[in-house]
DNA sequence: GACCAGGCACATC
DNA sequence: GATGTGCATGGT
């Protein structure tokens, strides 16, 4: 069973690979950074968390010191563009004051965290969720957990691999299961299911014209 | 103008 | 444990 699964995902990864081509994600240029974009991209098109993140860089406020040092109506507006901008605020500043306190402030020894440990110490912060706390791992500590996301589940379960219901934990625990703990592999992959998702699986079951329905499901 | 986007916390049953 | 709701901007 678990070898089957193992088939499958390859090879939906496969498929996804030879028709978009590789994604080189997280579009960032230090792990706080991928942070902020983790926070400022929830349930929000990248391209708005995007503008947030132009904001903050014009103000030099890239890094863990400078955002400590700013009051909240300043973060506030320089977020605005990404949404839901009152709480992203505080799921920013309570990230730093989490690591400011807890680890004096040294977010590398905070990332070097056996992988687990680290992602249940960042599922404690307020604001931090399962998706968010896994990219964190994944793409700014450079640790194999899997990233689970809405694209992940609507193109896992239509195409009937998995149970509409199930939970996020499950489902990663589903590809961490049968793959390999390869960082870039799964770096690469959940890039490739967002691309897919956001070129092709919207509102409707199946699109049946994408490279997944078209080899996948032939 | 409706719908959607790289979620999460909290209330309620 | 499952389901519903508020949060908010910007593009299609």
């Amino acid at each position: 069973m678990r070898a089957n699964r193992k088939e499958l995902l390859l090879q939906v990864y496969d498929t996804l690979l030879a028709a978009l081509g590789p994604q080189n994600w997280w579009p960032a240029q230090t792990p706080f950074e991928v942070i902020l974009g983790a926070i400022l991209a929830q349930n929000t098109a990248w391209s708005n968390a995007a503008a947030a993140i132009a904001n903050l860089r014009r103000n030099g406020l890239l890094s863990l010191a400078s955002v400590c040092g700013i009051n909240t109506p300043q973060l506030e507006a320089l977020i605005r563009p990404s949404g839901f901008y009152r709480q992203k605020s505080g799921k920013i500043l309570a990230f730093c004051r989490h690591l400011a306190t807890k680890w004096n402030g040294s977010l590398e020894e905070f990332l070097a965290l056996e992988m687990e440990r680290l992602r249940a110490e960042l599922l404690s912060i307020r604001g931090i969720g399962p998706e968010t706390a896994d990219s964190i791992v994944l793409y700014a500590a450079f640790q194999p957990s899997f990233v689970v996301d809405t694209y992940t589940w609507r193109i896992f379960s239509r195409h009937g691999w998995v149970e509409e219901s199930i939970s996020y934990d499950d489902l990663r625990e589903f590809f961490m299961e049968a793959m390999d703990p390869d960082v870039h592999l799964f770096q690469e992959f959940r890039a490739l299911l967002v691309r897919i998702g956001h070129l092709y699986c919207r509102k409707t079951p199946l699109c049946q014209q994408c490279p997944l329905c078209v080899f996948m499901d032939a």
